[in-house]
DNA sequence: AGCGGGACCTGTGGGC
DNA sequence: TGCCCACAGGTCCCGC
């Protein structure tokens, strides 16, 4: 499911695919997968892609005015300048050539202008919880998601990051699993990736944050990034629906420690994995490693 | 305030 | 073969 690497992935892949490209027309097929306080995605034809980049698990299209469409004010309040897309579960990005009809879960095509000819931007999502929010910077302020939303857990060092976690979280008594899930303590982390870092970090997803010293937090921010370092390099997992903008799998799911692996040996001791229920989640870990 | 659990949505797969 | 149900997942919303 995509999490940041895949996400991160989803960003590197399409970048050439859609940079430099004009949004001729939008063709929303699911309106219901607009978020509510979005600027209509029709104002999103004839305004330029000027950059892709990742918040979290949020793609971003950053979007400017063509030389090509001067009588477009950038500035103009209705005007957006980010298209931000969540892939949730489902969601998937990536470019057909032009004329090519909408899959059975296209929800969005988006036809591109470009030097070379046009093509079409898909965003099909079989489950229909991915999000589409056209806006501009004043109006993504206004998202309570976007704006509560934690660090970038690769953008600091693991000791800052550490530190920052403990002075947030050491009076929580929620879970530890919950509080990674928890887009706003840290952004990007899914169910796999919170599992797989608890695991390298040797500590049980069920205790309560207040419970963890600082080194602790370190030592999970370190195996965090690790993980997430890792899973970027193999592009990412591919648990059944995942791909790239290139349609492409991941390779991560062959270097799960944890998730999907519940009753399976523990490859640090050997005795059976646990599966339990951690945040209304499914939680995999090993009660001899994690503490 | 902070937590747990249901709703949202659809396809898959196990059990009978 | 076919039906039913649990399950997967991230986030929002509600109620305790």
């Amino acid at each position: 499911m995509p999490e940041l690497p895949e996400v991160e992935t989803v960003v590197r892949t399409l970048r050439p695919q859609v940079l430099h490209r004009c949004i001729r027309r939008v063709d929303l097929l699911r309106p219901s997968q607009v978020h509510p306080l979005s600027l209509p995605l029709t104002t999103l034809e004839g305004r330029q892609i000027v950059e892709v980049t990742r918040r979290g698990k949020l793609v971003l299209l950053h979007l400017a005015a063509p030389a090509s469409c001067p009588q477009i004010a950038a500035a103009a309040p209705d005007v957006p300048e980010l298209l931000a897309v969540h892939l949730r579960m489902t969601g998937r990005l990536m470019t057909h050539p032009d004329g090519t009809p909408p899959h059975a879960h296209s929800r969005c095509l988006f036809y591109l202008d470009g030097t070379d000819g046009p093509s079409v931007l898909f965003f099909d999502d079989v489950r229909a919880f991915g999000l589409l929010f056209a806006a501009t910077p004043a109006l993504l302020q206004r998202w309570d998601f976007w704006r509560r939303m934690g660090p970038e857990p690769l953008e600091h060092p693991a000791a800052t990051l550490g530190a920052d976690l403990f002075s947030r979280l050491h009076t929580r008594r929620t879970a530890l699993k919950a509080l990674l899930l928890d887009q706003s303590v840290l952004a990007g982390i899914g169910n796999i990736y919170a599992d797989e870092s608890l695991f390298q970090a040797g500590l049980d997803p069920r205790r309560p944050g207040a419970s963890l010293a600082l080194p602790e937090w370190q030592q999970l921010c370190a195996a965090l990034q690790a993980v997430l370092r890792l899973s970027i390099a193999q592009c990412g997992s591919s648990i059944r629906d995942y791909r790239d903008a290139n349609g492409h799998v991941g390779a991560f799911q062959n270097s799960f420690a944890v998730y999907g692996r519940g009753g399976e040996p523990c490859t640090r001791c050997g005795r059976p994995l646990v599966r339990t229920r951690v945040a209304g989640r499914t939680t995999i870990f090993c009660p001899s490693c994690q503490h």
